[in-house]
DNA sequence: ACCGGTACCGATACCGGTTGCGATACCAGT
DNA sequence: ACTGGTATCGCAACCGGTATCGGTACCGGT
């Protein structure tokens, strides 16, 4: 295999100095015009391509984003991920994308690779993470923003929303349309702790109604091996016991709308009316319960909104590090009630 | 801001030389144990992380498999980058992700960047690149694996299937459940090649038995900003289009899963029974349309073992990069009619 | 003719690791 | 004592760029 290019070919190419075409190249100024073109010409000739490893060690500077996301499958993540490549795009800052599986563990691993790539901003999903992890973020040295939760104490920036609050929130909603007996099935909610804040947080609304669920159910529930199962197909399955075991409810409250959307699924096959007979609420804002428009209440995310504005917040961080800017950033979800709305009005 | 630990400060602390330090942490032979065990401990204590860029720099040679995909959007695209990233766990090699949204201009770029990376590998989804993107594959002197398609000539491997024969196995199957008259709803075929492949395949099907698509929608017939509509939304309101339109149609073929669900939607809403009134075809075998189990029928493509099988390749060629090794790995969809398949039994 | 300023260029010294190879120490064999 | 072998170590060169800074050429002003 014949020799890579390197910036000095090209410069031997154009009749230039290294230093030249590195400048012409780099759209550095102190070279003229004529040379600017007899280098660019010569590198498109050749079929050049700079090496980011020699640049980077030589300038002691990235343009890397690092952003570390617990897990592809939840399409939530990769709509945050759109957002932070979007936010990007335009800029010379570009994206390096980990992934955790909600493993501290791998968290760790991840942030520790990321940093031996020197990124000039780090993007983190959650509060939660131990404290050795938090050393190595506070130890970086570069911007950090952690995102989709603010309930905790943020290592640097933060950008997103109280979980503990959403649920809160839906709760109060959902009792003031009348609703009192609540039933809850939720996902794996040792992993995903934004859930179970979520769940912990309507719990304490309906306690200050001096409520509390009457039945809940989580995928440890299901008799054979669940993890095959799609989220949708699991809150399918699950709506079924729970209805089964507990028939009287009002409202189903889930860990997240891929599960409320599998319980709407299991409602319409059995003819029950939702929300007539059952209101079913979730969590996110889903594309996906949009194919039954109004049915299903939730709390929409602004997930793409979320990863923009934290490339925003890197962004500005690093153009003018002195003045300080603002460290907290909420994008509060808002709730939609769909049908429940309208149940609410006739009955006031 | 303090100075970055570099190899010298390890080596200083541990009181041995960069190279031992360096070979220490590399896991080289030619350390004494009492100094790989002196130097880990001193790495430990100061928090030293390597610096990629001096070590690819200096060895030539990287760990990362660059992985590119038209988008994160859909769901497909990220259970493929799960399926790299899985069979990658366990090896020193890791992924990079970059999304070309679908356009050629942003696939090259994207290219052009990831090899200034100089990665040992790269994954590309599709085989329909413009012939200066090709060149510039057929030059990296790296794997080059093409995935998700094998309709074309590949530029080195290629892991994934034929859609046109998909969109043709699909027509054929639906065709011996009896249906005959079929409509269409396909998205933005313009930008997606792949989809346009199935519906050539399909129709391409219907006429070997003299039909064809009686009538055909996409996004450009909806009268509003159909860019801002979720893909589910999207394919309830094409449908309910369609069948005004056309309204004594036996099947409706969509370019994906996405638009055939808010098919479903649609005829669930309008009491149209599904699919006895109507069948519904769709593309890939998500999830979501595990939520109303065999109404939509549909083939179930691969997605995380085509990931998986990509990064494998990869990562044999890179093993043993004399012996020849198989270039193109099929993974064929396997078609699921559903309750079709029942009413086909009865018929027969 | 001389001067200061500006535009442009390139030699040199790194950046922080790793490769290559020679040096050193120590031990067993003869 | 001498030789050859093995285990360990470190010097020096280098990877492919970029920051720095000292030239050189050319210009207008006096």
């Amino acid at each position: 295999m014949k020799r890579r290019k390197t910036l000095a070919d090209v410069a031997a190419a154009a009749g230039v100095s290294k230093m030249t075409a590195s400048r012409a190249l780099r759209g550095d100024k102190d070279v003229s015009q004529a040379n600017i073109e007899r280098v660019k010409q010569a590198a498109r000739e050749i079929g050049y391509y700079g090496n980011q490893f020699a640049s980077s060690l030589s300038s002691k500077h990235t343009d890397l984003i690092g952003v570390v996301v617990p897990s592809l499958s939840n399409i939530v993540f990769p709509q945050v991920m759109s957002g932070v490549t979007d936010a990007l795009k335009g800029t010379v800052l570009q994206p390096v994308f980990g992934v955790t599986d909600y493993d501290s563990e791998t968290e760790y691993e991840t942030l520790r690779n990321m940093l031996s790539w020197r990124p000039a901003g780090l993007i983190v999903t959650g509060l939660d993470q131990p404290p050795e992890t938090r050393q190595l973020l506070k130890d970086a040295g570069v911007p950090v923003v952690q995102i989709m939760d603010i309930d905790g104490h943020p290592v640097d920036s933060c950008v997103g929303f109280s979980h503990s609050e959403a649920g809160h929130d839906i709760a109060t909603a959902l009792f003031e349309t009348e609703l009192r007996r609540f039933g809850y099935v939720g996902g794996n909610l040792d992993k995903d702790l934004r859930a179970a804040k979520r769940k912990q947080g309507f719990q304490s609304a309906l306690r200050d109604h001096g409520l509390a669920f009457a039945d809940i159910i989580d995928e440890s529930d299901l008799v054979d091996d669940a993890a095959a199962l799609s989220a949708v197909d699991c809150g399918r399955r699950l709506t079924a016991d729970l209805l089964k075991r507990t028939p009287n409810l009002d409202c189903i409250y889930f860990s997240n709308d891929d599960l409320a959307f599998g319980g709407l699924c299991h409602c319409i096959a059995a003819g029950i009316d939702v929300p007539g007979d059952v209101a079913l609420a979730g969590f996110n804002g889903l594309g996906i319960i949009e194919g039954f428009p109004g049915k299903v209440a939730t709390s929409r995310t602004a997930r793409r909104k979320i990863g923009e504005q934290a490339a925003r917040v890197i962004l500005e961080t690093l153009e003018h590090s002195k003045t300080k800017m603002s460290k907290l950033h909420i994008l509060k979800p808002e709730i939609s009630l769909g049908e429940l709305a309208a149940i609410n009005h006739k009955r006031n």
